[in-house]
DNA sequence: TTATATGCAAATCCTTTGCCGTCGA
DNA sequence: TCGACGGCAAAGGATTTGCATATAA
């Protein structure tokens, strides 16, 4: 039984091999936002002799299909979700780097409003929250 | 008369060289988003013998002092603007490749509400949006 | 069969670093 | 003076690519 991700690669007409099985199963079955070595490596366990090489374009092909979404959260890497059906942004915890996503309908909705206020046609964003648990750390500048 | 940026070197402290007054001036001309590359060919104008590790450090110790801003616009290089007091946001004309800055207190406040209720305190947030100039490119699916 | 995909290693791109001579305070 | 700084070239990390072989359809 085919996983979501091999089910979209089929629908969009992408030649499936073993090697994109794998790729495919590694997401589908990810519930975080592994960067390319994290898939290689995950990959790898099914699939001993895949290369890295085929990793990176096996998850730009998925990308351009439109089935995985391209994270860059700033520390020089891709990280990879597949894409959802309800658009989320991520807040990103700086103190353990765990990944929270969440959605804000008026949040989408402001953002549309800006930019067309400015002229323009909104067809994508990025936005990233990044944040420390409240009660950790110091909140006021004069405490210690 | 020294620029904007030496100013706020000096203030913080900072060596003052020959290379770092050349880089403070350059950025301190710049109303655009330049990346290192632009930023080394601009200084050597200015100053033909500077070395391009030498505008990487620069950058990297005035981004530090907390008198430049990094950008990331997902092109793969880091792009760089004087902090300004009032944070402002960027959208991303996807047609022409321009940036234009923006301001939204509500954004702003959104952000930190947003934060608030999944238990953060928001220390830092990125917002990207991309759009095309409303007039420009087929808006529905289904002209022609 | 035949266009497409994969492996491997080399190449690229952006950025950082080691080393050693130089310069600012 | 003397520790911080700059130049050069080499190193690094992430990602892409050329080429010969293997494989899906």
């Amino acid at each position: 039984m085919p996983g979501q991700i091999e089910r979209l690669c089929i629908e969009r007409g992408l030649r499936m091999t073993g090697q994109r099985r794998v790729v495919a199963r590694v997401l589908s079955e990810a519930n975080d936002h592994p960067d390319a070595e994290d898939v290689y490596r995950r990959a790898s366990k099914l699939e001993p002799k895949i290369s890295i090489a085929t990793v990176y374009r096996t998850l730009r092909i998925f990308e351009e299909a439109g089935i995985l979404q391209r994270l860059e959260f700033g520390d020089g890497r891709a990280r990879f979700e597949r894409t959802e059906s309800e658009h989320h942004d991520h807040l990103i915890d700086t103190s353990s780097g765990k990944v929270i996503e969440f959605q804000n309908a008026q949040l989408e909705e402001l953002q549309e409003q800006i930019a067309r206020d400015l002229g323009y046609r909104l067809v994508g964003h990025r936005m990233d929250l990044y944040g420390v648990p409240l009660g950790q750390a110091a909140p006021a500048k004069d405490e210690e």
